[in-house]
DNA sequence: TCGGTACTAGTACCAAAGTACAATTTTCCC
DNA sequence: GGGAAAATTGTACTTTGGTACTAGTACCGA
Protein backbone atom coordinates (compact mmCIF):
# COMPACT_ATOMS: atom_id res chain seq x y z
CA UNK A 1 0.00 0.00 0.00
CA UNK A 2 1.56 2.99 -1.09
CA UNK A 3 0.79 6.72 0.06
CA UNK A 4 0.19 9.14 -2.62
CA UNK A 5 -0.72 12.92 -2.02
CA UNK A 6 -2.55 14.87 -5.02
CA UNK A 7 -2.41 18.75 -4.75
CA UNK A 8 -4.61 20.37 -7.04
CA UNK A 9 -6.20 23.16 -7.35
CA UNK A 10 -8.97 21.54 -10.25
CA UNK A 11 -11.01 19.18 -8.51
CA UNK A 12 -12.04 17.85 -11.82
CA UNK A 13 -8.64 16.89 -12.11
CA UNK A 14 -8.27 15.31 -8.68
CA UNK A 15 -10.63 13.20 -9.42
CA UNK A 16 -9.92 12.09 -12.62
CA UNK A 17 -6.68 10.87 -10.98
CA UNK A 18 -7.85 9.39 -8.18
CA UNK A 19 -10.27 7.31 -10.39
CA UNK A 20 -7.30 5.90 -12.18
CA UNK A 21 -5.44 5.40 -9.06
CA UNK A 22 -8.57 3.39 -7.39
CA UNK A 23 -8.02 -0.20 -8.05
CA UNK A 24 -4.52 0.17 -7.64
CA UNK A 25 -3.16 -0.88 -4.15
CA UNK A 26 -2.44 3.19 -3.44
CA UNK A 27 -3.49 5.26 -0.29
CA UNK A 28 -4.28 8.50 -2.12
CA UNK A 29 -4.53 11.68 -0.37
CA UNK A 30 -6.40 14.65 -2.05
CA UNK A 31 -5.44 18.24 -1.37
CA UNK A 32 -6.82 21.64 -2.89
CA UNK A 33 -5.71 24.22 -0.82
CA UNK A 34 -2.48 26.04 -0.87
CA UNK A 35 -1.43 24.67 2.53
CA UNK A 36 -1.06 21.29 1.53
CA UNK A 37 2.88 21.28 2.30
CA UNK A 38 1.87 21.74 6.29
CA UNK A 39 -0.24 18.52 6.47
CA UNK A 40 1.57 15.71 4.45
CA UNK A 41 0.44 12.34 5.99
CA UNK A 42 3.71 10.09 6.86
CA UNK A 43 4.53 7.47 4.68
CA UNK A 44 3.75 9.40 1.51
CA UNK A 45 6.30 8.53 -1.12
CA UNK A 46 4.93 10.20 -4.39
CA UNK A 47 3.04 13.64 -5.11
CA UNK A 48 1.11 14.02 -8.13
CA UNK A 49 1.25 18.12 -8.36
CA UNK A 50 -0.87 19.94 -10.46
CA UNK A 51 0.97 22.29 -12.44
CA UNK A 52 -1.08 25.41 -13.77
CA UNK A 53 0.18 27.11 -16.85
CA UNK A 54 4.03 27.82 -17.40
CA UNK A 55 4.63 30.91 -15.71
CA UNK A 56 2.10 30.21 -12.66
CA UNK A 57 2.94 30.50 -8.61
CA UNK A 58 2.42 27.03 -8.26
CA UNK A 59 5.70 26.24 -9.91
CA UNK A 60 7.25 27.91 -7.22
CA UNK A 61 5.86 26.55 -4.71
CA UNK A 62 6.75 23.20 -6.32
CA UNK A 63 10.28 23.43 -5.95
CA UNK A 64 10.20 24.82 -2.55
CA UNK A 65 8.37 21.58 -2.09
CA UNK A 66 10.77 19.56 -3.91
CA UNK A 67 13.34 20.98 -1.25
CA UNK A 68 11.36 20.56 2.03
CA UNK A 69 9.87 17.40 1.46
CA UNK A 70 13.36 15.85 -0.15
CA UNK A 71 12.16 11.67 0.45
CA UNK A 72 9.30 12.25 -1.19
CA UNK A 73 8.76 11.70 -5.16
CA UNK A 74 6.98 14.64 -7.15
CA UNK A 75 5.61 14.36 -10.04
CA UNK A 76 4.03 17.42 -11.91
CA UNK A 77 1.25 17.57 -14.27
CA UNK A 78 1.66 20.19 -16.79
CA UNK A 79 -1.66 21.89 -18.57
CA UNK A 80 0.58 22.69 -21.08
CA UNK A 81 3.99 20.76 -20.91
CA UNK A 82 7.21 21.68 -22.68
CA UNK A 83 10.44 20.80 -22.80
CA UNK A 84 12.51 24.20 -20.87
CA UNK A 85 9.66 23.86 -17.95
CA UNK A 86 10.20 20.09 -17.97
CA UNK A 87 13.79 19.97 -17.90
CA UNK A 88 13.90 22.67 -14.98
CA UNK A 89 12.06 21.00 -12.97
CA UNK A 90 13.42 17.88 -13.44
CA UNK A 91 16.84 18.91 -12.81
CA UNK A 92 15.75 20.36 -9.41
CA UNK A 93 14.40 16.95 -8.49
CA UNK A 94 11.44 16.32 -9.82
CA UNK A 95 10.91 12.34 -10.71
CA UNK A 96 8.21 12.48 -13.63
CA UNK A 97 6.65 15.42 -15.66
CA UNK A 98 3.65 14.48 -17.49
CA UNK A 99 0.46 16.31 -19.01
CA UNK A 100 -2.01 16.63 -16.50
CA UNK A 101 -4.70 15.47 -18.86
CA UNK A 102 -3.08 12.22 -19.26
CA UNK A 103 -5.21 8.67 -19.46
CA UNK A 104 -6.12 6.77 -16.48
CA UNK A 105 -3.71 4.27 -17.81
CA UNK A 106 -0.75 6.82 -18.17
CA UNK A 107 -1.26 7.83 -14.74
CA UNK A 108 -1.12 4.42 -13.63
CA UNK A 109 1.84 3.38 -15.06
CA UNK A 110 3.34 7.18 -14.19
CA UNK A 111 3.16 6.34 -10.78
CA UNK A 112 3.85 3.00 -10.62
CA UNK A 113 7.54 3.89 -12.90
CA UNK A 114 8.25 6.73 -10.30
CA UNK A 115 7.54 4.57 -7.27
CA UNK A 116 10.30 2.43 -9.11
CA UNK A 117 12.96 5.33 -8.93
CA UNK A 118 12.73 5.70 -12.08
CA UNK A 119 12.33 9.18 -13.98
CA UNK A 120 9.33 9.78 -15.84
CA UNK A 121 10.31 12.93 -18.17
CA UNK A 122 7.27 12.55 -20.81
CA UNK A 123 7.34 12.44 -24.68
CA UNK A 124 8.53 16.07 -25.24
CA UNK A 125 10.85 16.75 -22.60
CA UNK A 126 12.68 13.48 -23.82
CA UNK A 127 12.32 14.12 -27.33
CA UNK A 128 13.79 17.27 -26.71
CA UNK A 129 16.45 15.53 -24.85
CA UNK A 130 17.35 13.62 -27.39
CA UNK A 131 17.56 15.88 -30.30
CA UNK A 132 19.93 18.50 -28.11
CA UNK A 133 22.36 15.60 -27.08
CA UNK A 134 23.23 14.82 -30.30
CA UNK A 135 25.60 17.71 -30.65
CA UNK A 136 27.34 16.56 -26.91
CA UNK A 137 27.08 12.86 -27.42
CA UNK A 138 29.92 10.90 -28.66
CA UNK A 139 28.22 8.09 -30.16
CA UNK A 140 26.93 9.25 -33.63
CA UNK A 141 24.39 7.49 -36.06
CA UNK A 142 21.60 8.55 -37.48
CA UNK A 143 19.36 11.68 -36.84
CA UNK A 144 15.92 10.38 -36.31
CA UNK A 145 13.95 12.31 -34.09
CA UNK A 146 10.23 11.76 -34.43
CA UNK A 147 7.48 9.52 -35.21
CA UNK A 148 7.59 11.45 -38.21
CA UNK A 149 10.50 10.92 -40.03
CA UNK A 150 9.64 7.72 -41.84
CA UNK A 151 6.53 9.72 -43.33
CA UNK A 152 6.99 10.24 -47.14
CA UNK A 153 6.72 13.55 -48.75
CA UNK A 154 3.36 13.20 -49.79
CA UNK A 155 2.50 11.97 -46.44
CA UNK A 156 4.34 14.50 -44.57
CA UNK A 157 2.15 17.27 -46.18
CA UNK A 158 -0.84 15.94 -45.43
CA UNK A 159 -0.18 15.45 -41.91
CA UNK A 160 0.52 19.42 -42.26
CA UNK A 161 -2.65 20.28 -43.17
CA UNK A 162 -4.04 17.84 -40.92
CA UNK A 163 -2.37 20.12 -38.14
CA UNK A 164 -3.79 23.13 -39.85
CA UNK A 165 -7.14 21.90 -38.90
CA UNK A 166 -7.97 21.25 -42.33
CA UNK A 167 -11.12 18.71 -43.21
CA UNK A 168 -9.88 15.49 -45.40
CA UNK A 169 -12.51 17.66 -48.48
CA UNK A 170 -10.84 20.76 -48.16
CA UNK A 171 -7.30 18.89 -48.77
CA UNK A 172 -8.36 16.56 -50.84
CA UNK A 173 -9.61 19.48 -53.00
CA UNK A 174 -6.38 22.00 -52.65
CA UNK A 175 -3.96 18.77 -53.41
CA UNK A 176 -5.69 18.05 -56.94
CA UNK A 177 -6.56 14.51 -55.13
CA UNK A 178 -9.59 12.59 -53.97
CA UNK A 179 -10.76 12.20 -50.60
CA UNK A 180 -10.83 8.51 -50.72
CA UNK A 181 -6.34 9.31 -51.44
CA UNK A 182 -6.39 11.46 -48.92
CA UNK A 183 -7.84 8.76 -46.47
CA UNK A 184 -5.28 6.51 -47.88
CA UNK A 185 -2.41 8.72 -46.88
CA UNK A 186 -4.05 9.23 -43.26
CA UNK A 187 -4.33 5.52 -42.81
CA UNK A 188 -0.96 5.09 -43.87
CA UNK A 189 0.11 7.82 -41.20
CA UNK A 190 -1.40 6.23 -38.60
CA UNK A 191 0.38 2.99 -38.97
CA UNK A 192 3.41 3.81 -39.54
CA UNK A 193 2.95 5.92 -36.79
CA UNK A 194 0.84 4.24 -34.14
CA UNK A 195 -1.24 7.52 -33.79
CA UNK A 196 -4.97 6.66 -33.74
CA UNK A 197 -6.71 9.98 -34.84
CA UNK A 198 -6.31 13.61 -36.84
CA UNK A 199 -6.40 15.39 -33.90
CA UNK A 200 -3.60 13.29 -32.17
CA UNK A 201 -1.67 13.21 -35.72
CA UNK A 202 -2.30 17.17 -35.35
CA UNK A 203 -0.66 17.72 -32.21
CA UNK A 204 2.03 15.66 -32.59
CA UNK A 205 2.74 17.67 -35.67
CA UNK A 206 2.48 20.84 -34.27
CA UNK A 207 4.47 20.28 -30.95
CA UNK A 208 7.08 18.09 -32.27
CA UNK A 209 8.31 21.45 -33.82
CA UNK A 210 8.34 23.75 -30.78
CA UNK A 211 11.40 21.86 -29.63
CA UNK A 212 13.38 23.04 -33.10
CA UNK A 213 12.71 20.32 -35.08
CA UNK A 214 10.24 21.45 -37.72
CA UNK A 215 8.79 18.82 -40.48
CA UNK A 216 10.26 19.59 -44.25
CA UNK A 217 7.32 19.88 -46.41
CA UNK A 218 7.11 18.34 -49.70
CA UNK B 1 -6.05 -6.75 -25.97
CA UNK B 2 -2.85 -5.24 -27.24
CA UNK B 3 -0.76 -7.57 -29.07
CA UNK B 4 3.08 -8.07 -27.38
CA UNK B 5 5.88 -9.44 -28.95
CA UNK B 6 8.68 -11.09 -27.11
CA UNK B 7 11.97 -11.91 -28.21
CA UNK B 8 14.59 -13.60 -26.72
CA UNK B 9 16.77 -16.48 -26.88
CA UNK B 10 17.08 -17.04 -23.12
CA UNK B 11 13.75 -19.01 -22.18
CA UNK B 12 14.06 -18.03 -18.66
CA UNK B 13 13.98 -14.23 -19.79
CA UNK B 14 10.82 -15.07 -21.80
CA UNK B 15 9.45 -17.02 -18.93
CA UNK B 16 9.49 -13.86 -16.20
CA UNK B 17 8.48 -11.65 -19.16
CA UNK B 18 5.15 -13.56 -19.81
CA UNK B 19 4.60 -14.25 -16.00
CA UNK B 20 4.88 -10.23 -15.56
CA UNK B 21 2.48 -9.76 -18.49
CA UNK B 22 -0.35 -12.64 -18.17
CA UNK B 23 -2.54 -10.96 -15.72
CA UNK B 24 -3.00 -7.85 -18.00
CA UNK B 25 -4.99 -7.18 -20.99
CA UNK B 26 -2.05 -8.75 -23.37
CA UNK B 27 -1.72 -11.28 -25.54
CA UNK B 28 1.85 -11.91 -25.95
CA UNK B 29 3.56 -14.25 -28.41
CA UNK B 30 7.03 -15.59 -27.69
CA UNK B 31 9.84 -16.10 -30.04
CA UNK B 32 13.08 -17.51 -29.59
CA UNK B 33 14.46 -17.87 -32.98
CA UNK B 34 16.06 -15.45 -35.72
CA UNK B 35 13.15 -15.41 -38.08
CA UNK B 36 10.68 -13.72 -35.28
CA UNK B 37 10.96 -10.67 -38.00
CA UNK B 38 9.20 -12.54 -40.99
CA UNK B 39 6.50 -14.02 -38.81
CA UNK B 40 5.03 -10.94 -36.86
CA UNK B 41 1.54 -11.67 -35.95
CA UNK B 42 -0.54 -9.26 -37.30
CA UNK B 43 -1.86 -6.22 -34.86
CA UNK B 44 0.99 -6.39 -32.85
CA UNK B 45 1.94 -2.96 -31.60
CA UNK B 46 4.81 -3.63 -28.96
CA UNK B 47 7.85 -5.58 -29.19
CA UNK B 48 10.13 -6.57 -26.34
CA UNK B 49 13.05 -7.42 -27.65
CA UNK B 50 16.24 -9.05 -25.75
CA UNK B 51 19.55 -7.19 -26.29
CA UNK B 52 22.81 -9.27 -25.23
CA UNK B 53 25.90 -7.58 -24.11
CA UNK B 54 26.65 -4.26 -26.24
CA UNK B 55 28.08 -5.27 -29.44
CA UNK B 56 26.14 -7.91 -30.21
CA UNK B 57 24.53 -8.94 -33.45
CA UNK B 58 20.93 -8.54 -31.64
CA UNK B 59 22.11 -4.61 -32.04
CA UNK B 60 21.74 -4.72 -35.54
CA UNK B 61 19.27 -7.16 -36.13
CA UNK B 62 17.18 -4.37 -33.77
CA UNK B 63 17.84 -1.60 -36.20
CA UNK B 64 16.61 -3.48 -38.87
CA UNK B 65 13.72 -4.44 -37.38
CA UNK B 66 13.24 -1.09 -36.31
CA UNK B 67 13.04 0.13 -39.52
CA UNK B 68 11.47 -3.20 -41.24
CA UNK B 69 8.43 -2.92 -38.48
CA UNK B 70 7.55 1.02 -38.01
CA UNK B 71 4.45 0.36 -36.85
CA UNK B 72 5.78 -1.30 -33.72
CA UNK B 73 6.95 0.47 -30.81
CA UNK B 74 10.13 -1.63 -29.82
CA UNK B 75 11.42 -2.39 -26.43
CA UNK B 76 15.20 -3.28 -26.23
CA UNK B 77 15.92 -5.14 -22.77
CA UNK B 78 19.58 -4.97 -22.44
CA UNK B 79 21.68 -7.36 -20.25
CA UNK B 80 24.15 -4.30 -19.38
CA UNK B 81 22.38 -1.25 -19.90
CA UNK B 82 24.51 2.02 -20.77
CA UNK B 83 24.09 5.31 -21.86
CA UNK B 84 25.58 5.31 -25.07
CA UNK B 85 23.64 1.98 -26.32
CA UNK B 86 20.91 3.61 -25.20
CA UNK B 87 21.25 6.68 -26.91
CA UNK B 88 21.83 5.58 -29.91
CA UNK B 89 19.04 3.38 -29.97
CA UNK B 90 16.42 5.42 -29.19
CA UNK B 91 18.07 7.63 -31.74
CA UNK B 92 16.84 5.64 -34.04
CA UNK B 93 12.90 4.90 -33.34
CA UNK B 94 13.57 2.81 -30.02
CA UNK B 95 10.45 3.63 -27.62
CA UNK B 96 11.88 1.69 -24.47
CA UNK B 97 15.31 1.09 -22.99
CA UNK B 98 15.50 -1.18 -20.09
CA UNK B 99 17.62 -3.53 -17.89
CA UNK B 100 16.81 -6.85 -19.02
CA UNK B 101 16.16 -8.43 -15.68
CA UNK B 102 13.53 -5.57 -14.36
CA UNK B 103 11.18 -6.38 -11.82
CA UNK B 104 7.33 -7.86 -12.84
CA UNK B 105 5.72 -4.55 -11.66
CA UNK B 106 8.45 -2.36 -14.10
CA UNK B 107 7.60 -4.17 -17.04
CA UNK B 108 4.48 -3.65 -16.56
CA UNK B 109 4.59 0.16 -16.72
CA UNK B 110 6.99 -0.13 -19.15
CA UNK B 111 4.82 -1.93 -21.68
CA UNK B 112 2.21 0.33 -20.96
CA UNK B 113 3.89 3.31 -21.52
CA UNK B 114 4.99 2.76 -24.49
CA UNK B 115 1.59 1.78 -25.27
CA UNK B 116 0.80 5.08 -24.57
CA UNK B 117 3.49 6.38 -27.38
CA UNK B 118 5.93 7.96 -24.45
CA UNK B 119 9.36 6.65 -24.24
CA UNK B 120 10.75 5.34 -21.45
CA UNK B 121 14.69 5.64 -21.82
CA UNK B 122 15.39 4.33 -18.16
CA UNK B 123 17.07 5.37 -15.25
CA UNK B 124 20.44 5.83 -16.60
CA UNK B 125 19.83 7.33 -20.20
CA UNK B 126 17.72 10.04 -18.58
CA UNK B 127 20.33 10.92 -16.08
CA UNK B 128 22.81 11.10 -18.84
CA UNK B 129 20.52 13.53 -20.87
CA UNK B 130 19.86 15.84 -18.18
CA UNK B 131 23.30 16.48 -17.53
CA UNK B 132 24.59 16.63 -20.78
CA UNK B 133 21.87 18.80 -21.56
CA UNK B 134 22.98 21.52 -19.19
CA UNK B 135 24.33 24.00 -21.73
CA UNK B 136 22.17 24.10 -24.36
CA UNK B 137 18.76 24.93 -22.80
CA UNK B 138 17.36 28.27 -23.67
CA UNK B 139 14.12 29.38 -21.07
CA UNK B 140 11.50 31.35 -21.77
CA UNK B 141 7.64 31.22 -21.22
CA UNK B 142 4.49 33.20 -21.94
CA UNK B 143 1.23 32.98 -20.34
CA UNK B 144 -2.49 33.55 -22.50
CA UNK B 145 -5.26 31.78 -23.18
CA UNK B 146 -6.76 34.60 -25.53
CA UNK B 147 -9.94 32.96 -27.11
CA UNK B 148 -10.04 30.32 -24.33
CA UNK B 149 -10.64 33.19 -21.54
CA UNK B 150 -14.30 33.06 -22.09
CA UNK B 151 -15.19 29.74 -21.37
CA UNK B 152 -16.22 28.34 -17.79
CA UNK B 153 -14.09 25.74 -15.85
CA UNK B 154 -15.97 23.50 -17.04
CA UNK B 155 -15.62 24.17 -20.53
CA UNK B 156 -11.80 24.80 -20.38
CA UNK B 157 -11.86 20.94 -18.90
CA UNK B 158 -13.53 19.42 -21.81
CA UNK B 159 -11.17 21.73 -23.82
CA UNK B 160 -8.60 20.75 -22.46
CA UNK B 161 -9.34 16.81 -22.14
CA UNK B 162 -9.72 17.43 -26.65
CA UNK B 163 -6.17 18.61 -26.36
CA UNK B 164 -5.25 15.46 -25.19
CA UNK B 165 -6.54 13.81 -28.25
CA UNK B 166 -9.23 12.25 -26.28
CA UNK B 167 -12.86 11.35 -27.83
CA UNK B 168 -16.39 12.72 -26.57
CA UNK B 169 -16.92 9.00 -25.09
CA UNK B 170 -13.91 8.67 -22.91
CA UNK B 171 -14.27 12.62 -21.83
CA UNK B 172 -17.95 11.46 -21.08
CA UNK B 173 -16.44 8.46 -18.91
CA UNK B 174 -13.64 9.76 -17.22
CA UNK B 175 -15.70 12.94 -16.50
CA UNK B 176 -18.56 11.34 -15.30
CA UNK B 177 -21.26 12.64 -17.56
CA UNK B 178 -22.79 11.42 -20.65
CA UNK B 179 -21.62 11.64 -24.25
CA UNK B 180 -24.62 14.11 -25.47
CA UNK B 181 -22.88 16.43 -22.35
CA UNK B 182 -19.82 16.42 -24.00
CA UNK B 183 -20.84 17.36 -27.47
CA UNK B 184 -23.32 20.00 -25.91
CA UNK B 185 -20.00 21.77 -24.24
CA UNK B 186 -17.75 21.25 -27.28
CA UNK B 187 -21.03 23.22 -29.20
CA UNK B 188 -20.78 25.83 -26.45
CA UNK B 189 -17.28 26.50 -27.11
CA UNK B 190 -17.27 26.48 -30.73
CA UNK B 191 -20.17 29.13 -30.69
CA UNK B 192 -17.99 31.06 -28.01
CA UNK B 193 -14.50 31.06 -30.27
CA UNK B 194 -15.63 30.55 -33.44
CA UNK B 195 -13.59 27.51 -33.71
CA UNK B 196 -15.21 25.00 -35.81
CA UNK B 197 -13.50 21.74 -35.27
CA UNK B 198 -12.20 20.13 -32.85
CA UNK B 199 -8.96 19.65 -34.52
CA UNK B 200 -8.86 23.61 -34.71
CA UNK B 201 -9.52 23.45 -31.24
CA UNK B 202 -6.72 21.29 -29.68
CA UNK B 203 -4.56 23.47 -31.60
CA UNK B 204 -5.66 26.61 -30.00
CA UNK B 205 -4.85 25.15 -26.68
CA UNK B 206 -2.06 23.45 -26.98
CA UNK B 207 -0.26 26.58 -28.93
CA UNK B 208 -2.22 29.45 -27.32
CA UNK B 209 0.31 30.20 -24.82
CA UNK B 210 3.78 29.30 -27.64
CA UNK B 211 3.42 31.48 -29.83
CA UNK B 212 0.11 33.66 -30.01
CA UNK B 213 -2.01 33.36 -32.86
CA UNK B 214 -1.48 30.89 -35.36
CA UNK B 215 -4.40 29.32 -36.61
CA UNK B 216 -4.85 29.41 -40.34
CA UNK B 217 -7.86 28.08 -42.10
CA UNK B 218 -8.64 27.22 -45.39
C1' DT C 1 12.15 -9.79 -64.21
C1' DC C 2 10.48 -9.88 -59.71
C1' DG C 3 9.21 -7.70 -55.52
C1' DG C 4 8.54 -3.86 -52.70
C1' DT C 5 6.90 0.81 -52.02
C1' DA C 6 4.60 5.11 -53.14
C1' DC C 7 0.61 7.31 -55.11
C1' DT C 8 -3.63 7.06 -56.77
C1' DA C 9 -8.74 5.74 -56.30
C1' DG C 10 -13.20 3.04 -56.17
C1' DT C 11 -17.24 1.00 -53.12
C1' DA C 12 -18.97 -0.13 -48.93
C1' DC C 13 -19.49 0.05 -44.15
C1' DC C 14 -19.25 1.50 -39.31
C1' DA C 15 -17.91 4.80 -35.78
C1' DA C 16 -17.34 9.40 -34.30
C1' DA C 17 -18.36 14.16 -34.54
C1' DG C 18 -21.42 17.80 -34.80
C1' DT C 19 -26.22 20.05 -35.23
C1' DA C 20 -31.16 20.87 -34.25
C1' DC C 21 -34.92 20.79 -32.10
C1' DA C 22 -36.01 19.86 -27.05
C1' DA C 23 -35.97 19.65 -21.70
C1' DT C 24 -34.66 19.61 -16.47
C1' DT C 25 -31.86 20.80 -12.65
C1' DT C 26 -28.34 23.44 -10.25
C1' DT C 27 -25.88 27.48 -9.00
C1' DC C 28 -25.40 32.08 -8.12
C1' DC C 29 -26.60 36.90 -7.92
C1' DC C 30 -29.96 40.74 -7.13
C1' DG D 1 -38.16 34.62 -4.56
C1' DG D 2 -37.03 35.68 -9.40
C1' DG D 3 -33.98 35.48 -13.11
C1' DA D 4 -29.88 34.34 -15.69
C1' DA D 5 -26.34 31.49 -16.77
C1' DA D 6 -24.41 27.07 -16.33
C1' DA D 7 -24.67 22.12 -16.38
C1' DT D 8 -27.00 18.31 -17.53
C1' DT D 9 -29.49 14.84 -20.79
C1' DG D 10 -32.60 13.21 -24.47
C1' DT D 11 -33.87 11.83 -29.56
C1' DA D 12 -33.01 12.31 -34.17
C1' DC D 13 -30.42 13.71 -37.86
C1' DT D 14 -26.37 14.91 -41.17
C1' DT D 15 -21.61 15.07 -41.96
C1' DT D 16 -17.05 13.61 -41.35
C1' DG D 17 -13.57 10.34 -40.19
C1' DG D 18 -11.57 5.89 -40.46
C1' DT D 19 -11.32 0.92 -41.94
C1' DA D 20 -11.66 -3.11 -45.13
C1' DC D 21 -10.89 -4.92 -49.40
C1' DT D 22 -9.39 -4.06 -53.87
C1' DA D 23 -6.53 -2.43 -57.72
C1' DG D 24 -4.05 0.19 -61.36
C1' DT D 25 0.36 2.77 -62.49
C1' DA D 26 5.00 4.04 -61.74
C1' DC D 27 9.57 3.79 -59.84
C1' DC D 28 13.58 1.49 -57.96
C1' DG D 29 16.69 -1.90 -56.40
C1' DA D 30 18.07 -6.82 -56.24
Amino acid sequence: MTVIIAVSRDLGVLRRWSNALTDTSHELHQFSSEDWSDRVPGGATVCLYDLGSPGDADQRSLVAALSRHSSIRFIAMAARPNADEGLSLLRQGLRGYCNRLASAEAVVALVSTVEQGEIWAGRQVTDFLLSCSLAAAPSATSTSDGLLDRLTAREKDIAQQVAAGRSNKVIAADSGISERTVKAHLNTIFRKTGIRSRVQLALEVSQGGQDGRRMSSG
